[in-house]
DNA sequence: CGGCTAGTTGACCAGCTTCAAGTATTGTGG
DNA sequence: CCACAATACTTGAAGCTGGTCAACTAGCCG
């Protein structure tokens, strides 16, 4: 049972089991947080960097008048940082949004971690290329993606990197946002969220109940967001042999 | 005359003489790109970063129906990607504003230099800090602020950004983006950037002739925008003595 | 069962886009 | 250095996307 760090890790290099094992023995001791919680504030000092074992967390920023942004969602497996330097100070929120384990991770031994070993460096900084290229197309959402457009393609993209971690499949998967966390996470307010899920659903494209999101037209949904993966340069990674 | 590369890094952490030698030394050959030229396309394999020298230039996506989003200015001083990878295809585009000169530098001589010296991998690890919090602060532009509080967070970021590299004082900075792509990297039309600066220019916030951006009210411009530079991380370098 | 939260729907409104026309500015060849 | 073309900017009118407000319905949990 390889955790879910290790698991995406392995889509962006060749990951022996003995550097699955050092990965794994970094993200200890493990904390929890309860649902709606926060385990970073703005403006606090993180002193570790924040590595989501499971269950959902996000990155968001609120701002004076109430106004709120989730910047990005965190999944099983995602490093809530880049990976080699922390900021003294928090310049943004980091909430779970379901209970959720995680590990806290001292930067100088993520890097020493690298540094000492070429496969795992390699994955990292895939992963960093991944984070990157995710915060580029919501910037393209954002900007120029009309609300069922970005809808879907922020379904196609979960679904697929809830796939990597074997948290997702071709039918669909658990999405435990509720339609005001949508709206935050998405730009739009929950009201406009509710009529283009709906939209979708009268479409035939998705099905949405408890929890439970089902992909009814793969095809149809992709057409719709422009859905190119691309950008998860998933053929990064060298062949895996020997 | 310290280039902008290392007058930038400089902000992030203590870099000596010889540290500054070493950095300028990665940045050459030097190339050249004309204006509106790309200097890389999507699909591209890039086999090298590109580091801004001078010039404006810009990240870039373009949707199959003419649809454009910039997104994200480099300026002189920029490094374009993560240090320490490189795509083998690029997932975007990069292009020319202004006539530029570029270097282009291998991920493996970066790496091998933040390596082999402490100081310039903490300053390197600081641009990516800021590369991704800017990033973030986009994502909240485009999602939660109105057309005039985002122009308005633009240019105080632009402007500090310059002043990171001596291309702005307190006063303004030259601008030379035309309308259209001020437009393209606010997830706005022309027409409405234009009715938004005729707002600015209206309530004396700024001015803008001849690509000469002139900030007539600071103060006023900050507060519209709630623009708070902590996310520049700017408290992150340790005193510089000795 | 009752109270709370989440989801749904309608009516109306605001911000931004679109289309179109006109004005200013810039660049270029003679 | 001017004339003229091309590009950039400005403005108005109308329309669309998404926001706001408000009420109602459906789940969920003690």
């Amino acid at each position: 049972m390889t955790s879910p760090f290790v698991q995406k890790l392995r889509h962006g290099a060749c990951l022996t089991e003995e550097d699955a094992l050092l990965l794994d023995q970094l993200a200890r001791p493990v904390h929890v947080a309860q649902a709606h919680h926060d385990i970073l504030m703005e403006g606090d000092p993180p002193h570790t960097l924040t590595l989501i074992l499971e269950g959902w967390a996000c990155r968001y920023k609120q701002l004076d008048d109430g106004r709120r942004q989730i910047i990005a969602l965190f999944l099983p497996g995602d490093l809530c940082e880049p990976y080699g330097i922390l900021p003294h100070f928090m310049d943004h929120s980091l909430g779970a949004i379901t209970a959720i384990r995680y590990a806290r991770i001292r930067p100088d031994e993520m890097r020493a971690l690298a540094r000492a070993n070429a496969r795992i460096e390699e994955a990292l900084w895939w992963d960093m290329l991944l984070q990157s290229a995710m915060q580029h197309e919501q910037t393209v959402s954002f900007g120029r993606r009309l609300a069922a457009e970005r809808l879907a393609h922020f379904i196609c993209e979960l679904r697929l990197r809830l796939a990597l971690v074997g948290l997702a499949d071709e039918t669909g998967f658990e999405l435990p946002l509720i339609q005001s966390q949508l709206a935050d996470a998405m730009g739009l307010t929950a009201v406009h969220i509710n009529r283009t899920l709906m939209e979708l659903r009268a479409a035939g494209l998705i099905e949405l109940q408890r929890k439970q999101l089902t992909i009814r037209d793969p095809e149809a949904l992709r057409n719709l967001a422009v859905f190119d993966p691309v950008y998860f340069h998933l053929d990064q990674r060298k062949d895996c042999n020997g």
